[in-house]
RNA sequence: GGUCCUUUCGUCUAGCGGUUAGGACGCAAGAUUUUCAUUCUUGUAACACCGGUUCGAUUCCGGUAGGGACUACCA
């Protein structure tokens, strides 16, 4: 087990929009797999045809291309161990489930859904310890354990609907390993006998994968914290089965929890507090519901990457805390992974875009700027973006901010902040600003520096004050008091179209 | 209710027997900035509780209390 490949996988139901908890989970495959040079495997669990949601497989898939986990193996990229989709794997479980009763591990069961109902009721109203179908209420029940032979063979024959449960052993003491946990301690006496086939002819999860983590060769279990209550099963299942020797190694993930209040972050939180719980915008085709993703609120992959990873997990002695996706894949090992869970955080995710988006260079940023500008209707030129957002990328939390922080570059204003003008706009503006304007013209080589220096002296020589002057300005250019340094905007902006707008200003602000 | 897991500033966390318990987000104050934002400086604030073990516990063990998960023919 030691010397094996590394072998992971993520393996989301297709239900829905992937949420955060999943995307962690894959991202901690993604990393481990890349530390140790192993493989990230994808792998569809659709063993509940009810639940099936259309389109949530390529939503999973296309997620994880946008926050850059590459799979090596899946049902597009291929591999020697698929199909990797269950419900194309469906003819292979139906012999393990037969090997379990053959072997005395596992038992067919004949109670309908009313009579299970009835069982549970009246152990609640005993009080029982347990409250489910198991050693101590197995033998009150229709099974295979309780009914003659040839009742059972009468009845498999007759095509009566019928389901095979794990037969749970009793009395023991189980001590089992968690590579973030430690030992974990279990009891059998208490757990119950899980449904391992179902009516339909599908395999429930637990069934599903083990066979499944087995035959591909699956090295490292890592998966949410949800899963620990299941882990005692699942061993015992490696263990029936005769895998006990290449079973793998697991490594229960701490669940992120609501930024207030209690419990598990869902879908809810995010639509309440504000922020996105999808990495990209997701419509659930049964109930029409939009959800908004991170990729369209203006978040980078890599700010993404970096704040998920962080939460639950650190390197360990250091301060750093922006990893690039390179680094992450370095330093991560599932040691340092917390065992609480982490309140999810959405002020220090912004923090984190906020500085991936400072650091980012123009040149990757311009594509932002000219796609929202092109929603607006207008055409920017990839040189002219990368000005533009070398001007404003210090002041955008979202990518969108490329745009909101810069439009008045190219839309000119047509009303101005009226709290700003009856600020900066006195009675003398109009002539200042005239002169100004007249300075401006008589600038041959207008670039931000030399504007600033004829300016500046100009200022000073007249015995004007630079609020005076370059605060009415700022509203004339722009239409608001924001953006960048006034004389990168008019260098910015051009002489011509910095004059049209000053004069257009003082004709049409009126106090 | 039962079982399992868990517990350091409001939040994310560092710490792996001896520390002035560190960093970050947030918040507050100040500085820079002709605007807004940024940036910078400073401040704010934590070892849940009770017992052990130990010369010495935030750190190891037990209990209590809080929190979380699971308890489906769902994953």
């Amino acid at each position: 087990m030691e010397n094996q490949e590394v072998r992971v996988r993520f393996a989301p139901s297709p239900t829905g929009g992937l949420h955060l908890g999943g995307v962690r989970t894959a991202l901690f495959n993604y990393l481990f797999a890349r530390k140790h040079n192993g493989k990230f495997i994808l792998r569809i669990e659709d063993t509940d045809q009810t639940r099936f949601v259309p389109g949530a497989e390529e939503y999973i898939v296309k997620s994880l291309e946008w926050i850059g986990l590459d799979v090596d193996e899946s049902d597009i990229k291929g591999g020697e161990y698929g199909p990797y989709r269950q419900s194309d794997r469906k003819h292979l479980y139906r012999q393990y489930a037969m090997q379990l009763v053959d072997s005395g591990n596992a038992y067919y069961a004949f109670d309908t859904p009313e009579e299970l109902e009835a069982m549970r009721k009246k152990l609640e109203a005993e009080k029982a310890p347990v409250q489910s179908y198991g050693p101590a209420t197995r033998n009150t029940m229709k099974n295979s354990l309780t009914m003659p032979a040839d009742e059972v063979k009468a009845l498999l024959d007759s095509g009566a609907q019928y389901v095979i449960r794990f037969k749970m052993p009793e009395n023991e003491k189980l001590v089992l390993h968690d590579i973030i946990r430690g030992e974990i301690n279990a009891d059998t006496s208490i757990l119950d006998d899980k449904v391992l086939f179902k009516s339909d002819g599908m395999p429930t999860y637990h069934l599903a994968n083990i066979v499944d983590d087995h035959l591909m060769k699956i090295s490292h279990v890592i998966r949410g914290e949800e899963w620990l209550p299941s882990l005692p099963l699942h061993f015992l299942l490696y263990r029936a089965f005769g895998w006990q020797d290449t079973m793998p190694q697991f490594a229960h993930l701490p669940l992120i929890l609501k930024p207030d209040g209690k419990g598990k972050l869902s879908k809810r939180d995010g639509d309440r507090l504000g922020f996105p719980v999808f990495p990209m915008n997701w419509t659930d085709p049964k109930t029409g519901e939009f959800s908004k993703g991170y990729k369209e609120y203006g978040f980078l992959p890599e700010a993404f990457i970096n704040m998920m990873a962080l939460l639950g997990w650190n390197p360990g002695n250091t301060d750093q805390e922006i990893f690039s996706k390179d680094e992450l894949c370095q330093l991560f090992t599932l040691e340092h992974v917390n065992k609480a869970g982490s309140k999810f955080d959405p002020e220090k995710n912004k923090w984190f875009n906020k500085q991936y988006i400072e650091r980012s260079s123009a040149k990757t940023l311009a594509p932002y700027l000219i796609e929202d500008a092109k929603a607006a209707g207008i055409d920017v030129p990839q040189d002219r973006a990368e000005q533009i957002c070398e001007l404003v990328k210090d002041r955008a939390k979202y990518t969108h901010d490329l745009w909101h922080e810069s439009e008045y570059f190219f839309i000119e204003p047509e009303k101005y902040d009226e709290v700003n003008v009856k600020k900066f706009w006195k009675a003398e503006t109009p002539e200042i600003l005239t002169k100004a304007a007249d300075v401006l013209k008589g600038i041959n080589d207008f670039t931000s520096k030399n504007i600033e220096t004829i300016v500046s002296e100009w200022i000073k020589a007249n015995e004007l004050s630079f609020g005076k002057v370059l605060n009415p300005m700022r509203l004339a250019l722009c239409g608001e008091c924001k953006g960048p340094h006034i004389f990168d905007i008019l260098e910015q902006l051009g002489k011509e179209e910095s004059i049209k707008r000053i004069d257009k200003a003082i004709k049409g602000i009126t106090i």
